[in-house]
DNA sequence: GATGGACCATGAAAATCCTCATCGTGGAGG
DNA sequence: CCTCCACGATGAGGATTTTCATGGTCCATC
């Protein structure tokens, strides 16, 4: 599998790189967006992943660019957590997935292997909802009947987890290698607790109640309305 | 690469063996003290991930048994938070290394991948030091000049992160991927400040000062005295 | 239908961590 | 030698996360 990192710090290109790399990928760098796209146009890539901050050409021009010349390879997105409107645009020229600045590298790895699994790309997924409930992966973003809701980012990657398996319930240990990157304390009831934070904020005002505790088994996100 | 996994608690050892055969490993599994050691006397495994806590025998019996028997297999241990003392002693029959629950699973698949590069095995490390700064890594405690001091979980895993590359320079973006899984916020000032933190409980009160900075690069734990 | 135990909910306190603003300092270039 | 600038140090503040203690609820068993 190869991948293209568009990126211009060094710092993180190289790790992107040398963390791919290890996880057994061939991966080819490009420090700006003319040079990106040109390998893009003539190398074949089983996946690109697309910095929109770029010196030269921004990212979506790039991506858009690719677009039009048919190339219907899987592209992810790496945004910076502020510069929140500008960036949506980009992500409805036919982005895959995005990723905001700063975040883990397990989760950037987790993403690519989806991304690759699933082929080529599926369009882009910019929120994700439930009942009233949405969430724009994007902003990161949460609202209740309409109502704008703060949230952390552990509560948002609960919460996101919980909705990309609606109605399935989730094990605690699941949670725990998602949420927390496979942290198993056994005797440790942050899980309990998250979900108490993210109750208070997304449920106790509202009906229906969307999570569910599955005694013995998890959570899970109920779009039943109770049954 | 075969390793077998021996640890009672089923959601623990389920995640292991997926998280480590997602990593590319065959993986085996034994709940229990019995028949770990037969299968570990029967099989070929090129690791052994024991828990030290287990219904029937317990895990420094195994390891014993099996270093008697004159199997060199590297071992790596599974030890809760507490009871510290008692569990000195396993670590002295001979086992490789350590890891104290609760652990991201990213810190365990990196002790893996260690141990498996480096051979057979290398005899126990259960401290680390640099002048009178001692650091236990079995029980996550810290000394300097004699003097306990107390230290929080980001701090140690940085202090390790130092002490196990005493005299070099340690660019900030190594130190983030490390103690931070690759986090790589080009505009944070966290390592920094964990760096002020640790200085604060191992460097302010004692000399020789062992934290150094070396500007423009990263910081380093200097032993050399200053010079 | 009572009892006990495992499991979960919850609030509050404590610990930890990150952000931000400001200050200090070393070194390059004048 | 002086000035300026980039880089690092530092303290305070606040946000987040975790721990802990307690109380409630479901269910199996008697």
């Amino acid at each position: 599998m190869k991948i293209l990192i568009v990126e211009d710090e060094a710092k993180i290109c190289a790790y992107l790189q040398q963390g791919l790399n290890e996880a057994g990928f061939v991966v080819d760098t490009s420090r700006n967006g003319l040079d990106a796209h040109h390998l893009a146009m003539t190398e074949h890539y089983d996946l690109i992943i697309l910095d929109v901050m770029l010196p030269d050409v921004d990212g979506w021009t790039i991506l858009k660019a690719l677009r039009e010349a048919g190339r219907d390879i899987p592209v992810l997105f790496l945004t910076a957590r502020d510069s929140v409107d500008d960036r949506v645009k980009g992500l409805e020229l036919g982005a895959d997935d995005y990723l905001v600045k700063p975040f883990a590298f397990a989760e950037l790895l987790a993403r690519v292997r989806t991304l690759l699994r699933r082929g080529i790309n599926r369009s882009t997924e910019t929120r994700l909802s439930a009942a009233d409930l949405e969430l724009d992966l994007l902003s990161r973003r949460v609202t209740r009947a309409g109502q704008r809701v703060a949230i952390t980012t552990r509560e948002f990657a609960l919460l996101e987890l919980l909705l990309r398996h609606q109605n399935e319930v989730l094990p605690r240990s699941l949670i725990a290698s998602q949420v927390w990157d496979m942290n198993f304390d056994s005797d440790t009831n942050v899980i309990d607790v998250a979900i108490r934070r993210l109750r208070a904020k997304i449920d106790d005002a509202f009906e229906p109640k969307l999570i569910r505790t599955v005694r013995g088994m998890g959570y899970m996100l109920d779009t039943s309305g109770g049954n």
